[in-house]
DNA sequence: TATTGTTATACTCTATAACTATA
DNA sequence: TATAGTTATAGAGTATAACAATA
């Protein structure tokens, strides 16, 4: 394959295709971009932050979870996390719970309130998916996360 | 479907999933992060970064592109595409060009060093992404890309 | 009046480095 | 020495609002 040929394909409808376009980065970008707007005017300005959110499924689903803990699964570092855990906190979703065998260690522990708030969003995170992926059907949907998965398997 | 059923799905292994896990923005965006990460460790420090890459590729191939027409193409703000302009004018791949028939615009026009570096650029962007998706065949790429440009055009 | 390019400004997300209190 | 949580700080990336020049 030359260089030129590997640049400019041509489409079936015989229009030539910019190299952008044959990008998985590209379109994942783009992808990103749309699935986050959506997630915005859903969940509305004082709603959870797509990473709040997670921060609040791990903290309910995952007992004993420390605050390194979930800055390790959330893939982000443990000085970002505390303004996240701050919000959840302030919010009345979770406590901070002293652990008498390590006292370096606070405990994220999910509040009555915080179940019932991470049910509700997951509601509405499930309504923002069927709306932004209408044009996925469910086949289509699961082939996704499933290679999305397989990426983000090798990549950790 | 209840709503204790549709929290905690169950895997082929019969292990219970998060709900995260089954969520396409979820994933799209740990896949995302992974792709980005090893973007930036193959352009290196002072190599162009995905936003300007993709701001060279419009202006290499699209004749007599404005920057208005390309912020539209790349989805954001014309004022936030100067500094993109900018960087890619002082890096001598283009240049301002004046239109004498609309004075208002300036047409954004790839010298000879711009398109050699777009070449050299997309010859990494392949490297890379041939690296990062090495546990995705051709097949499975080639899907992944219809199915996320199926997501960006219904969001346009 | 509307549009192009621009500046100023602010906000979100994230990383790095350094601190404290524990272990 | 090493780890958990924290603070301070800085750098991307992006959006909004306003402006001058031009249409």
């Amino acid at each position: 394959m030359t260089r030129s040929q590997r640049k400019a394909r041509t489409t079936e409808a015989g229009q030539s295709e910019m190299a952008l376009e044959s990008l998985v980065g590209y379109n994942l970008k783009r992808a990103y971009v749309v699935l986050q707007s959506d997630y915005r005017s859903v969940m509305g300005d004082h709603g959870l932050s797509p990473r709040v959110f997670s921060a609040l499924t791990f903290v309910v689903e995952t007992p004993n979870l420390t605050q390194s803990d979930l800055a390790r699964r959330l893939g982000i570092e443990r000085s970002g996390l505390v303004a996240i855990v701050d919000e959840l906190e302030g919010r009345g979703y979770l406590r901070r719970v002293a652990v008498p065998q390590d006292r370096r260690i606070q405990a994220l522990s999910p509040t009555e309130a915080g179940v019932q708030a991470y049910e509700v969003a997951l509601e509405l995170v499930h309504d923002h998916e069927n709306r932004v992926l209408h044009m996925l059907n469910t086949e289509e949907r699961e082939q996704l996360v499933h290679l999305l998965k397989k990426i983000r398997e090798k990549g950790e």
